[in-house]
DNA sequence: CATGAATGAGTGTTCATTCAT
DNA sequence: GATGAATGAACACTCATTCAT
């Protein structure tokens, strides 16, 4: 935030640039077989430079995610907070994403490997990571408000809720971004169109069966 | 079937033994982190031992992939062509899954990962096998019946809805196994309840948005 | 030579049947790449079968060096001791050789990688074995009496005029297994072809130079 | 040639330590049996440093014969160009190889395997190499003046004469190398005695019998 | 005896990490 | 700080040898 002295800010542009670069392999290798050789390289620097910014492939790793993540949450902060409404909040929020992972669709493969893969296989504890944290509380609190303004049921977990709405989205921008859908919408669009499978689902109003 | 003479019984069993214990280590370690020597030991075989049956780490993955597929494959073909509706179809098809998931958590861990991943990263095309592509024409065909008796909306791609379906029915699972659901219900009221969410949605039946 | 019992005859044909695959994997991929699995399916043994009748994978080696080269040395010395000139001992030398590889193309090319890598690579020391010794022998008491009898150089030492003897031997063979010759000829026409180029050289008669 | 940087410098000169070791390592146990680590450890350095500079074992095996084969070549074009007549050309042409490999024992040991095994066994195709084809060229066009020269018979096809000179070369040389002559002659005398017997044989001038 | 499945030491090769320049 | 050569532990895979059947 505050003017930063030319050491500092070099070292930021370093970080980035190598940031940029892991964002651009991982996605293409996935972790294990992305080296930092192939990182370095795309980044144009040295093997070892990499370790002067970060401590290990890991730690590389779980700063690009958390560095997007921050980026990505401040966006839906601060968009969400302009509206007061629960739906047009979700409404808002899906703009949001879909924006971002329009413009980060390297990351987005990350991110969909990182979370659909549900973290079981990779040995890190991203969702520990404060910037997880509260990425997961903004959504949960989004999905709080919508079910107290009694939009979405009360009877689930929040958690369970999110993951609901996430692989929806997932699925949904999977598609979008391998332009499958019909017509390929604009964000406003398509964030309608995901809200509405959300709450209303993908049956015909006219089978409609009992919740169980 | 036929009866079969010891040694190749045998064979089996010891093949049976090393996919038992490849499933729990690359369930635990994803693929590549996974080493033959883990999955040797585990079996309590010796590293060489698995070359005997399968012919190189990518082969014995698939191996695992493909049985655990056909035997998934088998029990939803025989239990929902045993109903005509296709919305009973749906719920045994989701029952059927949900019981085999609980029994073979080790394999729901990779077939997460493998499918919701849409294989990013990994250098297989097990899509490309025939139990893999048979299981999405059945599914592929318990959602085009379902659109044409009119019970899912006919605007959206078989592929997008399955998408959808398999990212709710994820999610759900996921939350069930780590027991966040209020109350753990059984595989039949747990497939109605996903259906549920899958036809109407999460919302409640008040506030419903026009679908984009 | 005394009639055998049928267990040792038996074991006499099983080693023999191993001899001749052995024969033909090592001739086909050399000693390393040669594996005992591949020796003993084409011999239609089990793998155990091949160390009830060799040691080891080195002794199997050997014992088929000097299986072959006691047939060969059984031929050359019940041929060679029908005449006495030193002259037609050497072309009867040469003309049983020629026979002998004829009829064994795949050991004649372990014998010439055995014999012309001068085993400096491989860790055997068959020169050590009895059989190669009195092969030596042979071949040394006839060269000596060559030299005895003024056919051949005095001034060198055997072991040399057997090493040259040899070689250009060996080089003929080749180019008449390869078919190069412009007149493929009988064993008794090669025969005396190389005698001449071992006594007389290559060159024309017109510009010899003396001997250093 | 040219003046190389520090970098360039110092890459040659870690080649060249390793070439150094890989010599004497393949000399010592051949091809297959000599391992990674072994010519590691003798040059000194760690196992990966190798693959640094070769890409694999089969590389640095050619590059090994290619780089001895260039120096050698090299040597044996220079010295031979400056005579003219055949006779001196194949008598320098053999001093040239002769101190070659007087201070090249251990590439002469993989020269004679690699040579006159006729690469039987192994895999690679170092003929193919145009260092080898040059030197195969160049040897061949000393055989053809001399039959041009009328020095060496007519009637036999030089790639066979090539094979009798190397072998009778090979076999001169390797008595050398053992101390074996009665008088370990220089260079010079000994490639005379060499092309003395490749010429006129090892015969004595009076039972001279007729070339077949 | 014969078998061939099992063994496990050993090899080529990769790559995260270090450190002298 | 930046570099990138060097390191060496680790892994997939092979195969000579053994031994229970």
């Amino acid at each position: 935030m505050a003017a930063l002295n030319r050491k500092d800010r070099d070292r930021l542009l370093r970080k980035a640039d190598i940031l940029k670069a892991a964002e651009h392999i991982f996605a293409l290798k996935g972790y294990d077989k992305a080296t930092i050789q192939d990182i370095a390289k795309k980044a144009q620097y040295a093997t070892g430079t990499v370790y002067l910014y970060f401590r290990d492939k890991g730690v590389l790793y779980c700063s690009l995610l958390e560095e997007k993540m921050k980026d990505l949450l401040a966006g839906i902060k601060e968009k969400t907070s302009r509206v007061k409404e629960a739906e047009a909040k979700l409404e808002i929020f899906l703009e949001e994403e879909l924006g971002f992972f329009k413009v980060n669709q390297d990351f987005f493969k990350i991110f969909v490997s990182e979370n659909n893969g549900l973290r079981f296989a990779i040995g890190f504890r991203i969702s520990k990571s404060s910037v997880f944290r509260e990425y997961s509380e903004c959504v949960s609190s989004l999905v709080k408000k919508a079910q107290q303004q009694g939009l979405i049921r009360g009877d689930l977990y929040p958690a369970q809720i999110i993951d609901i709405f996430r692989s929806i989205f997932t699925s949904v921008i999977i598609g979008w971004l391998r332009k499958e859908l019909r017509e390929p919408k604009d964000s406003k669009e398509m964030s309608r169109f995901i809200l509405g499978i959300f709450l209303n689902g993908i049956g015909c109003k006219k089978g409609l069966i009992e919740p169980a």
